[in-house]
DNA sequence: TTTACTGT
């Protein structure tokens, strides 16, 4: 007599358990796409093959989402919009963060005595231009840093960033960026080269689309660790198509076919204007 | 100030 009430009464407990993580899931997907419609364009970075170091997971951030995975432990790509600003000021620059999504402690201060900067991936000023302050508090996640060399991260990579928001984003209504690290074709060569737990990359790509645009445009760049940081932007155009073959990422995967080749398989400057700023130098010398 | 960071 007892055991089918005491069921009954775990049956309705557990009906409305299921309910509720119905909803939450629900409501959780809901949130997501929204957060994938804002921050990417035909979708989102995945891989095209199921290999331990091309599989990541999505954390999502004001502004910008990560992929982040946890055999490379760092991103693998950050994905993120931007748009010319007419307010340019921004926020004094927040203190760095754990991310505690991660699991590894990856702490503000792993970095010291490296002799690598903590890059960001997802930038400081475009985004809390473009995004507000709490996306700026957001990539000060230590999720968004990976070990830059000192030269790269305040000048070369520095006069690309800015030349997106100064120079590109004008040109543009929107521009979607991806970017992200470039790791040695080797993953047990590399393995060891870590600061802290990170891995440290061989060279970082950036991704830019102008999705809006009749005829959509992109520029892509790989640029090394070891630079002196004043060589000429477009001394390291690639194409999309490359990035790929050296990340083993598939980008814009809801890409028509028939563009894809035109926006990945090619190297096309034409609308950019590139030789206005690739010689521009650096604000930190 | 308005684009990086550094055992500040």
């Amino acid at each position: 007599m007892a055991k089918p009430l005491r069921f009954r009464r775990y049956g309705r407990r557990l009906g409305i358990t299921l309910l509720f993580a119905v909803a939450i899931t629900g409501l959780w997907q809901y949130q997501e796409r929204q957060y994938r419609d804002d921050y990417t364009w035909m979708g989102v970075p995945g891989w095209d093959e199921l290999t331990p170091t091309s599989v990541h997971r999505v954390l999502r951030n004001d502004g910008y989402l990560v992929g982040w995975s946890d055999v490379r432990i760092g991103a693998l790509w950050v994905s993120y919009q931007v748009h010319a600003v007419r307010d340019r000021r921004i926020g004094s620059r927040p203190g760095f963060t754990r991310d505690w999504r991660t699991l590894w402690p990856i702490a503000p201060d792993s970095y010291f005595g490296s002799g690598y900067d903590r890059g960001h991936l997802a930038p400081n000023y475009a985004i809390a231009a473009v995004h507000g302050r709490d996306a700026q508090v957001d990539t000060f996640r230590m999720s968004n840093m990976l070990p830059q060399k000192p030269a790269l991260n305040r000048q070369l990579w520095q006069r690309l960033e800015e030349a997106i928001m100064d120079h590109f984003a004008p040109r543009f209504t929107r521009l979607q960026i991806v970017t992200g690290p470039v790791y040695p074709p080797s993953f047990m060569e590399n393995v060891f080269n870590r600061v802290g737990l990170v891995e440290v990359p061989a060279a970082f790509y950036k991704i830019i689309v102008a999705p809006d645009a009749a005829d959509p445009k992109a520029l892509a760049f790989i640029m090394p660790q070891n630079v002196k940081g004043n060589e000429p932007l477009d001394d390291y155009l690639v194409s999309i198509d490359e990035i790929e073959a050296r990340t083993g990422l598939d980008f814009f995967p809801d890409l028509p076919v028939d563009m894809e080749d035109r926006l990945e398989g090619q190297t096309r400057t034409e609308g950019w204007a590139l030789d206005a700023v690739a010689n521009k130098p650096g604000r930190f010398q």
